[in-house]
Order: structure tokens, then sequence, then C-alpha cells
DNA sequence: TAAGATTGAGTCATCAATCTTT
DNA sequence: AAAGATTGATGACTCAATCTTA
């Protein structure tokens, strides 16, 4: 059962035949699948009146565990994107109602973003049906071949986040 | 060896008790890691004047084979963008020199998009030694594991590619 | 000086509407 | 009508510069 990246790496070898074009096989699948990944959760986020970006950031505070605050250095290390991005972000979020700022006692510097209830109480709702559609995407895949996806994806990320 | 995505399911484990949060392993694990490599692949890239977007494109044509002539329908459905960012691409990559469009002569609605001899030349160089950087990020697997990484992951993107 | 957050400029994406050809 | 490509409006990102506090 071929799949576009089949079709990719096989053109590869036929142009630049003293070439291995072996690692698209695994990488070239990463990117095209997280692509995928992130239709399906725009969709399902959607009907929650969340977009992706929202998501990642309210998750993030609701997972810390409460009082579900944290600062946007610390969002933006879990999120992989730029601190111009996350302030950014934290603006619309508050605008919505969803998080608030706080300067922080200890440092001046710094700011604590913290989930209100409401942006708990979407985000409570939005992960549970993401998690179900996740599930159905990796429906294909037996219990052990889902572990021993994720063990060697861990493998490949690890040496990126150390 | 814990990464993240090993702290972040633990985290919605304590936090939602009654979720199985096990889907995230997989898939957030994919999400994160097409992140890191499409920073790994801009650094290579930039060496070579080409950021990631121009690669997508020009890879396309070049692995198409001589003349090395994709339409933009062709193309999109390669690089799973939209029809707008497609034709805005090929006019930078045009304004570039590495592309030029002719209309087709079979279908007056559609168009040819064709790599100039120039546009080849770079992405000739790019991929060598982007094939390069990803065997590095790939250096952690045995063979055998690399394979079955690429058949798991096979089988989670198909249902999409159909 | 450095760290944390913010700002503004510039870039690229998507979406919906439009134009041309089939 | 429908298909292929383009256009323009809008949104979100990155990067570099800036501001404030440590």
């Amino acid at each position: 059962v071929d799949d576009e990246v089949d079709r990719l790496v096989a053109a590869w070898r036929r142009e630049l035949p003293g070439i291995d074009p072996s690692p698209f096989e695994v990488l070239s699948r990463v990117t095209r699948l997280a692509r995928h990944v992130e239709r399906a959760r725009q969709e399902v986020l959607g009907r929650h009146g969340l977009e992706g970006w929202m998501f990642d950031v309210l998750a993030a505070l609701r997972r810390s565990g409460p009082p579900y605050e944290l600062t946007p250095g610390q969002l933006l290390a879990q999120t992989l994107v730029s601190s111009g991005a996350m302030t950014h972000r934290v603006d619309r979020l508050e605008a919505l109602g969803w998080v608030r700022r706080k300067r922080s006692a200890v440092d001046g510097r710094s700011v604590l973003v913290r989930l209100t209830a409401a942006g708990r109480r979407t985000v409570d709702a939005a992960v549970i049906e993401l998690l179900e559609r996740e599930e159905t995407i990796l429906s294909g895949l037996a219990r052990t071949e889902r572990d021993r996806l994720a063990a060697l994806l861990r493998a490949v990320v690890a040496p990126f986040e150390r």
C-alpha cells in the first residue's frame, strides 16, 4: 500500500541514482503526517471556538495543575514558538477572557499567565474530543504497534530536547 | 530517558484521571518532531539561499524528471498547501529565476511550471546536504528500527492520502 | 550586562471571491 | 456549471530592536 512518500522516494532514486534518499522515508512522513494531524485538530477544536494555537497555550496551562499559572517563558518552551508569538497569543487569549496576566511577585521582570474558569471549561471540553479524534487516527495500529511507534519517535526527538 | 511529551502525558494523567491521553504519546511527538525537523531544514537550506517552501516546490519539480514540468495543481497536491499559496510561491520563484511559467498547450486553463537550469543546480546541491543532515538526525536508530519506524508511520499516514 | 517580555516590520499562509477556459 | 489558477484581505509567525528589572 503506497503513500505519497513512497512515490517521492522512488522518484529521487530514479533521478539521483548515486544518492540515498531513505531518510525521507521517515522524516518526510513525519512532516506530512504533522500537517494532516494539524488539520484534523483544527476541525475538532473549531467546534469549541478554538484555533490550534489557542489550544496549545490553554492546554499547557490546564495540565500544569492549580493554580493554572505559567510564565510566557515556560509557555514558549512547551509550544516551540518565539517569544514575540507568545506575547501576541496571550494578548488575544486575554481579550477573549480565557487567560489573565499578573505581574510576578518574586521577579519584577516576569509575568504570570493564569487560566480563567471560562478558559478551563473550554479546554477541558476540547481536549476530550481531541483525544477521541486522535484515537481514531491511530485506530489502524494495534496497541503494541502504537507503543513501539511512540518509543521510536522518542528516540529521534530526544536529542532535540535535552 | 524522558522527553517533553512524556512530561505532557504524565501531567494529563494527573489532571484528568478519567481520560486516556495516550494518543499524545504518538501524535504530539509527531508534531513536535516536525517542528524540530523544519528548523534543521531551514538551517541547511539557508546555506543554499533557500527557504523551506522554496525547496518543497523546486524538489517536486526536480524529482518529476525531465522536462521538470508540473502544473500548480500537481505541485499543491504534493506539498499540502492551498492553491493561493502555490500561486504566490511560483510568483516569487519565477522572480528569482528558478522556475518559469508556460501556458499549457492541451488545456488553456492550465499552466506548466518548469524548473530552470539555475533552479536545478540549486536544488541538487541542497538536497544532498539536506539528506546528510537528516541522516544525522536519524543516527540514533539502527537500520531495522528506521525501517520499522517508516512502516508504522506509513500505516498512520495512509488513510489521509487515499 | 543579562534575562524576561513586548513591540514593530516584514513574510508567508489560508480563505473566499473572481476570471478564464472546458 | 465545473475546473484551474489568480487575487486580495486577513491572520499568525519570526526576527531584531527595545524596555524594564535583576
